[in-house]
DNA sequence: TTGGTCGTACGAAAATAGTCGTATATTCGA
DNA sequence: TCGAATATACGACTATTTTCGTACGACCAA
């Protein structure tokens, strides 16, 4: 099953594949080892979600080696602006600017000065 | 169990919420019908929901009356911030302003100009 | 007053997600 | 070469979410 039409990722899934959008190419062990730092599951459990979304397309694997490459299979800017849709739809009743609201006023999350400014320039450029 | 610590909805639940959220009170008949727009259930699967969110905490009702009268229980925008911050982590790595470039740039949920200007003004703040 | 409509309650099936034990194969160092 | 460490495969169990059938009471109009 090669790369899914629908993008629908679920919680722990979204989790390896931050992971491997980072890394690029990562082995279980890799990702598990990352994964544990935040959260408490076994290996096998990494291992078995690995497979699932192997079969699910969601990402690739090398398995000519007894150690299997895994590989996101899916666009992280795609899949990240699909879910953000559906939060948009969902959460913010289609507007996304209550979201950006919402986001940038996240107390938690504060953005940088750079990030203040990135947004400026892409602000400008929707406003012509 | 009255107003839960945690919110977590899930996407049903989410879709209710919406609802309650803009109605302010409504029965179960009502919340259905506007799900009906664009959703395939039966009428008894949101009187379950309903009932499963009301013990939950989610929502309260006004049992008084044969027909019961909902609202939300839960804050709408803490349950957005709420959620956000989690897709913040979950999905940008912690980084909202990935969040908001890529919220901006959706083209299926263009921001008009008030929105834009509103924008602005937040960012004109923040900047100092 | 009685039958149809509308309402809630509730149990349980179906679908989805997450977890892990165990089997088995490969690798490698002592 | 033997055993510990490490790898994948896979089935099964648990939990959660979603769905709906059925029961049953209340309401109302003819």
């Amino acid at each position: 099953m090669p790369t899914p039409k629908v993008i629908k990722p679920t919680e722990s899934e979204l989790e390896i594949l931050q992971i491997l959008w980072k890394k690029g190419l990562a082995t279980v062990r890799e990702v598990h080892e990352e994964l544990s730092l935040t959260k408490d599951a076994g290996y096998t459990t990494t291992l078995k979600l690995m497979q699932i979304m192997n079969e699910k397309g969601i990402v690739k694997r090398d398995d000519s080696m007894r150690t299997h490459v895994y590989q996101a299979a899916v666009n992280k800017e795609k899949t990240q602006r699909h879910l953000l849709g559906k939060i948009i739809d969902n959460l913010f009743g289609g507007s996304p600017t209550q979201l950006v609201i919402q986001a940038l006023g996240d107390e938690s999350h504060k953005a940088s000065r750079e990030d203040l400014d990135k947004i400026q320039i892409l602000l400008d450029s929707l406003k012509k």
